[in-house]
DNA sequence: CGGGGTTTTGACATGGGTCAAGGAACGTGG
DNA sequence: CCACGTTCCTTGACCCATGTCAAAACCCCG
């Protein structure tokens, strides 16, 4: 069990990855810290020096405004590489909290790009990933202008599960997730008490249930339903069979 | 003047780009095509086989929605690249649309690749601007998540300026664009009479005008203000001067 | 068994949506 | 150069989804 597994999977999923590629990647860093939730891996208007991959719990990127208000970007979960690029750029726009207790990867950035250097195919998978992160932003994007409440945490959970079953974590409809209403809520635009009261509204439904930190899909054809979910966007080969409908 | 000026010229305000890199930009196409405001440059479920870089005019990445609902996704101003990757996914999960009357640079996806192999700065140069272009994303991400229509509109605006300004549209705070209320409101997720009247609301603060397809920002300072507007995401250099303050 | 974070609930406020209609701007053909 | 249609902008009246404020209940952990 190497801490990349699960990011080669993830890549497998997409394109072939030789062992050549993989071990490439393996090699990348032997690096892994705990950190306690709540935590900051990275913050505004740094110039990191590392990339970051998540092993295990929940990660996410977010920027903060001046009046308290804050919003989640992105959730990162086991086999995300969390800016795999960021070194192109001058200094962070935002910053990097572990929403649950987490093990992380991390990996000096040299480290990537000598990889990329000597593997051409390497980098075009590696930045495929990047490709498909801009994808999920947009489908974001959607949600978070015309979904409705329920409808934007039907297609939050749509995705979750199709992301945590692509990297082998998940089989079924039913799986631990820690993240707290409220963390939910800033990545959803809404507020907790909102939240809390549409997934009452869910739960009650029959789609789905969220409490004790797990999740339960009660009606997966329902909940894409609701969602309209498509997940054409993963970019996850014709074909490829996810482990449920 | 060559198609790809403005391109380079947004580049160049990040990077410094060789002359040999801008003639492998130069060569990459001369077919630039005419399409009337409305039409359709691609559509979701396509493999488009080429890159779009818009000469003038506005276009725009959207997804429609099955109850006819739609959300722009992104807009794209003269400069700049739509999908210069798209060739390393599967299927598009969205539409591109011309939202005026537009001048576009049609680039078959082997060019850049063949661009890209023979010379890997340029390659990295040209990646950098999909990082940025992810920037962008993240920061509307903000805007639908938690501004106002007051603050979304005040943060669209500025983004448009500086943006503009980059590639050397235009060198102050009145200017035209040819941008529907109704299509501005699809981006801004929300319905075209409340932008109508958030408009009204600005212009009668003397924030900002925007009418008869012209901008004029009537007060800068206050518009940034309005919307908490810290353009660290564009990753422009430190101590880029814009043309204003 | 006590305390902090989290979830749940209630009462009420409001930003923005909906529906509907009139008015301004603009292109086109006569 | 005018008449007409079309599209876009503007305004009014009303409504609903979601936000706000506040407090209670729950739950885990020390």
């Amino acid at each position: 069990m190497n801490p990349t597994d699960k990011f080669v999977q993830k890549l497998r999923a997409r394109r072939p990855v030789t062992d050549r590629q993989q071990t490439l990647i393996e090699g990348l860093s032997d690096d892994v810290r705990f950190h306690k939730r709540g935590t900051d891996l990275a913050e505004t208007g740094e110039q990191p020096g590392e990339s970051l991959l998540v092993i295990d719990g929940v990660s996410c990127r977010y920027k903060d405004f001046a009046d308290g208000r804050r919003q989640i970007i992105e959730m990162n979960v086991p086999g995300d590489f969390i800016d795999l690029h960021a070194y192109v750029l001058n200094r962070l726009d935002h910053s990097i909290m572990v929403l649950s207790d987490c093990h992380v990867l991390h990996v000096p950035h040299e480290k990537i790009r000598d990889a990329m250097s000597v593997d051409v195919d390497l980098a075009e998978i590696i930045w495929h990933q990047t490709i498909i992160d801009a994808a999920i932003h947009r489908e974001w994007v959607c949600s978070l202008g015309i979904r409705s409440a329920t409808e934007r945490l039907a297609a939050f959970f749509c995705e979750l599960t199709v992301r945590l079953s692509v990297v082998g974590i998940i089989d079924g409809f039913r799986y631990p997730f820690k993240l707290s209403q409220s963390d939910l809520s800033d990545f959803c635009g809404m507020t907790h008490v909102h939240t809390n009261r549409t997934l009452g509204v869910m739960d009650r439904a029959n789609l789905l249930r969220f409490r004790h930190e797990e999740v339960e899909i009660l009606d997966w054809p329902a909940l894409k339903e609701v969602a309209a979910f498509d997940y054409t966007y993963l970019d996850l080969p014709d074909g490829y069979a996810l482990p449920f409908g």
